[in-house]
RNA sequence: GCGGGGGUGCCCGAGCCAGGUCAAAGGGGGCGGACUUAAGAUCCGCUGGCGAAGGCCUGCGUGGGUUCAAAUCCCACCCCCCGCACCA
């Protein structure tokens, strides 16, 4: 692996090195005292809130950074608004991918041992050791071990506000027995049942396999297709050619039969039938619920021009060959229907013309004779659609397999969705879809009928090489998400819970509505055995749906020894396949007791033989911490997790336990392109505080997008973000140089800009306030952070200007700052903190609580006279441009009358209440002070609409103040002598600008030099 | 196919729900300037077209419509992305 370094590193690599060392100061010292380690206080508010626990089958990156740090912004922001939070972590290791890495490592695959070596080195330096650590990854549990450990360092590094005490991986022997005790809760609520479930499989392993066993798993996708069988009983014999087809609804329009002439097919004994079929089918059949046995063969050759029987019909047509018919896929025996299937119509044209194979087989007559039969109505298409398709698309012959899929593809979707039976079907009348299970269950009526599994693509193998097939599975466990009584209690849940962003919510609700029978266990894996059929395993996302209750009393079960005794009646319970009584009633009362409140603690204590107290105390805790508050994570797991999550809820607690809200962000990539490993561009989280900087790192996280849009990692946008971090470095240092002023001013005495300023520092708590409520991090951050510091920057410009004294500067610099490093707080933790102690405080910023706003310090009007002057030089700055002048004094003509004021603010009212500039005017003119002006009403009224007036003026006053106030400002922006001329009564005024002044608008006269 | 999201200036991306202050935030990139021995960093200005006074024209996927006024509302079309399970 080549060395990593950051663009930031490049550029900013000092200051980096500086806020580092910040970063690592404050994380020894909160981690050090615990702040973040939460105990229920009772009668103060607490939040809950939890980030999925990581999959601990490698390091963590960006991807995982961007989930986790919007939760501890949220978390941060929840502490300082004065609630109790808890925020948990623990660790996923339920599941194969942890234990095909080990296989695989202990096989000595290349790929996982290079892959493996590197996630290591990412945390040791040294290649001895990693060499080391690597040897001892052979046993799945040290790869979870290992990485559950540093993803502890990742997380501290980014200054995560966690409680780690309350950690736990999925595999401990207690979560074992807490599983247990879910599974028999699930089980009595008749959630669960058993089933036959169709699974990818590789013969050769023996076992199910998922994407991460697939090669290439990550970048296809597999379509398990249902073929249907039709057996077709060959003329005057008991031996069936079994065809497979996805459209057994043609049946009635079949004129031969398909066998390609050379494949060897074999004769089988399937369930006490001969079937012929090819040799892979009957391997695969084998693994799909049939009883296969070889028994003989036969060559594709030697049944041409035999005859068979097709079923319903009870029509005798004749075997033919073809070369398109494949041995790997379906039967290796196809039933032709050339007026709508597009490879049966193309083979009959070849076969037709194909003068050699004909005589060769002696069917030239038979072949002659043959006709499609159309039995599919189907509207703007001919007689026969496979025949028009095939002739539209150019198919050349049967082996132009691009455009006979097509043409496939085009003939299947049209006729399912706008064909009809026709009259010389079963079904005439009937559409497609429906004629298609009427025959099925026809051909089924009369024993003709069978299912086989096929994948799409074809060619599927596993990592290790071996081919993978569909298999099905007799025996599987399935949670019962179709239950209705379930999935109506789920809804009423989801219902009750915020989704932020709202837009999720919808899917939720198709995910709701269509999760019915989900597998719940496998044979492989690590995790927890299901306790009355221990041969099966619970698989990951079913054993992860409410262990957010698990960490309320984690940290009592581990500290009192209760861990091993819950492993231990796990295991009981598990070893007598559920037979062991006393152990499992002893596992049930404990968990019924502090989840549920079920049950009397003194009995569970005896059971357990602990203290009663403690029994007591974790039921408190329990039902101190629950319900979730808010569980954040990714829409990709709305699918899957979130959904268990609420269902499980809702199927097992009161609904005074069910979670409140589901936050959501998007996912990340990195320079606009998807990370991967097979591209070598995932950003470790690891590389975070080493070659960024954590408070860097979730500044740009939080601000870069939305929640509910990709966020896309780009070194150069956080270069630029940096460039700011160093701006707003220096400006707090400057402000803290310069010292807590001892007195503050009369805030009536201040200039202007300063309470510009102040009246800004108010509004940003209050607009910051609510967008953390509403969970808009983006916002809040754009807004505490970036608009802050421009306000800022612009202040002390403007200060500098207008010369506003020292002590007011430093006064209202100090005012700022002490608001500001507490908003800040969530976003950059460590900065606020090392700030806030450089302001001379002791305690923990991130424990301090949110600021006030003082209301009445906001005030709009100063920022409208603000922006009006801003405009005003850019009008200067635009007409100098155009006009090239050299200017030497520049008059500004500032507040027309009062009056003027007075109408544009009426008008702006019966603007918004939806008045056309006509009534405005005819409104206006009507009332008695503007009768006789109806001119000037017209002007007003026309310049405001045509936007030459702004929407939003100040009053006169404040206006021409601040105009006043800020002429040194105007003078430096515009580089000439500039006055300030009361519009009303101008003391020069050659050109007569004045009366051409707007509210909101001043005039202009610039004197040229000469 | 089903379901969801989206198309904005050279690029990324906000705005759209609650139409006007939008030639359209912010950033990147580019250009020019200040600073510097120089480079980098930093700061300032410009970055659709036209314009000798703050203006005008074109413009937010395409084509229509509603409105005094549309990137924003309505209709149609084109294009792109994501999820669809037993897998974390």
């Amino acid at each position: 692996m080549r060395k990593f370094k950051s663009k930031v590193e490049e550029i900013y690599g000092d200051f980096l090195k500086e806020i580092r060392d910040i970063e690592r100061k404050w994380q020894n010292e909160w981690y050090k005292s615990g702040i973040f380690n939460a105990e229920p206080i009772p009668g103060k508010p607490k939040y809950f809130i939890t980030v999925p626990y990581p999959y601990v089958s490698g390091s963590p990156h960006i991807g995982h950074g961007r989930t986790f740090t919007i939760g501890d912004i949220v978390a941060r922001y929840k502490r300082a608004r004065g609630f109790n939070v808890l925020f948990p972590i623990a660790w996923h290791i339920t599941g194969t991918p942890i234990q095909s890495v080990a296989d695989r490592i202990m096989k000595g695959d290349p790929d996982d041992i290079g892959l493996y070596s590197w996630y290591v080195s990412l945390y040791v330096s040294d290649p001895e050791q990693v060499k080391k650590i690597l040897n001892t990854f052979t046993n799945p549990w040290n790869i979870a071990q290992f990485f559950a450990s540093v993803y502890i360092r990742d997380f501290m590094s980014m200054g995560y506000s966690m409680d780690f005490r309350r950690q736990f991986t999925t595999g401990d022997p207690d979560y074992n027995a807490f599983i247990i005790w879910q599974y028999y809760r699930l089980r009595n609520a008749g959630y669960i049942t058993q089933g036959s479930h169709v699974v990818l499989y590789s013969p050769d392993e023996g076992q199910a396999v998922g994407e991460h066993d697939i090669k290439g798993g990550d970048e296809i996708t597999i379509d398990i297709m249902e073929f249907n069988l039709v057996k077709f009983r060959l003329d005057g014999s008991n031996e069936y050619l079994v065809a497979a087809t996805l459209r057994p609804e043609t049946i009635y329009g079949i004129t031969n039969v398909w066998v390609h002439p050379g494949i060897r097919y074999v004769i089988a004994d399937v369930n006490g039938e001969r079937w012929i079929i090819s040799r892979p089918a009957a391997w695969k059949l084998g693994y799909q619920g049939y009883d296969v046995k070889v028994i003989g063969e036969v060559r594709g050759e030697e049944l041409i021009g035999k005859y068979v029987i097709a079923p319903l019909i009870n029509r005798k047509v004749p075997v033919l060959p073809a070369s398109f018919v494949d041995e790997n896929t379906g039967t290796g025996i196809v039933y032709s229907v050339p007026a709508h299937a597009p490879y049966d119509y193309v083979a009959l044209i070849d076969l037709k013309k194909d003068e050699k194979t004909l005589a060769k087989y002696g069917i030239k007559d038979v072949v002659e004779s043959i006709e499609p039969i159309s039995i599919i109505k189907l509207p703007n298409y001919g007689k026969y659609p496979a025949k028009d398709v095939v002739e539209k698309l150019g198919v050349k012959d049967q082996g132009d397999r691009e455009k006979l899929d097509e043409a496939t593809r085009i003939v299947y979707r049209e006729e399912f969705y706008n064909g009809v039976m026709k009259e010389n079907t079963l079904f005439p009348g009937l559409g497609v879809n429906e004629a298609r299970e009427k025959t099925i269950e026809a051909l089924r009526n009369q024993g003709a009928w069978g299912k086989m599994y096929e994948l799409e693509p074809r060619n599927v193998y596993t990592r290790s090489g071996n081919p993978v097939i569909a298999a099905v599975i007799k025996d599987q466990w399935f949670l019962n998400y179709g239950n209705p009584e379930w999935k109506a209690k789920a809804f009423k849940c989801l219902n009750s819970m915020k989704i932020i962003p709202e837009k999720y919510r919808k899917n939720f609700e198709d995910v709701f509505n269509w999760l019915s029978m989900r597998p719940c266990a496998r044979k492989r894996g690590l995790g927890t055995r299901l306790p009355w059929d221990p041969d099966w395993i619970i698989e990951s996302l079913s054993d992860s749906t409410i262990y957010m209750a698990y960490y309320t009393i984690a940290h009592r079960i581990k500290g009192s020894g209760l861990d091993k005794k819950l492993g231990e009646l796990a295991k009981r319970v598990i070893d007598s396949r559920g037979t062991d009584n006393e152990a499992l009633s002893s596992i049930m009362a404990f968990f019924n007791y502090v989840f549920l409140g079920e049950g009397d603690a003194g009995k569970v204590a005896e059971l357990l033989n602990v203290d009663k107290d403690l029994i007591e105390n974790m039921r408190r805790e329990f039902d101190y911490w629950y319900p979730v508050d808010e569980r954040h994570s990714g829409p990709d797991l709305i699918g899957s997790h979130l959904s268990f999550f609420i269902f499980h809820h809702a199927g097992i607690f009161p609904e005074k336990y069910w979670p409140k809200a589901i936050t959501l962000n998007e996912y990340v990539i990195r320079e606009g392109m998807k990370m991967s490993r097979s591209l070598g561009n995932v950003l470790p989280l690891p590389y975070i505080p080493t070659h960024y900087s954590a408070d860097l790192a979730r500044l740009y996280i939080a601000s870069a997008a939305d929640l509910d849009s990709t966020l896309d990692w780009r070194d150069d946008d956080v270069v630029s973000t940096a460039s700011r971090l160093v701006r707003f470095w220096n400006i707090v240092n400057d402000i803290i140089r310069n010292g807590k002023p001892s007195v503050s001013p009369d805030i009536n005495s201040l200039s202007l800009i300063t309470r510009w300023l102040i009246s800004k520092v108010n509004r940003t708590i209050r607009d910051v306030t609510m967008d953390m409520e509403s969970e808009n991090i983006r916002g809040y951050v754009l807004k505490a952070f970036f608009d802050l510091l421009s306000s800022i920057e612009k202040y002390l410009e403007i200060a500098n200007a207008i010369n506003v004294s020292k002590d007011e500067v430093a006064w209202a610099s100090w005012y700022l700052l002490e608001r500001w490093v507490k908003i800040l707080q969530p976003v950059m933790p460590h900065l606020a903190e090392e700030i806030w102690h450089r302001m001379g405080n002791t305690t923990f910023v991130s424990l301090e609580p949110w600021p006030e706003v003082s209301e009445e310090l906001i005030n709009d009007e100063l920022d409208i006279a603000l922006e009006i002057v801003e405009r005003t030089i850019e009008d200067v700055q635009e007409i100098l441009k155009v006009t090239e002048m050299k200017p030497k004094v520049i008059h500004i003509y500032v507040g027309p009358t009062n009056e003027n004021y007075a109408i544009i603010n009426e008008t702006a009212k019966l603007v918004g209440e939806g008045k056309t500039m006509g009534e405005t005017i005819r409104t206006l003119v009507a009332k008695p002070e503007y009768r006789r002006m109806a001119d000037k009403v017209a002007n007003l009224v026309s310049k405001y609409i045509d936007g030459t007036i702004p929407r939003r003026i100040a009053s006169r006053d404040v206006e021409l103040r601040a105009f006043k106030e800020l002429t040194n400002y105007i003078k430096s922006k515009v580089n000439a002598e500039v006055v300030i001329q009361d519009a009303t009564n101008p003391t020069y005024d050659p050109t007569n600008k004045a009366k051409n002044a707007l509210p909101g608008r001043p005039a202009i006269y610039i004197e040229k030099e000469k």
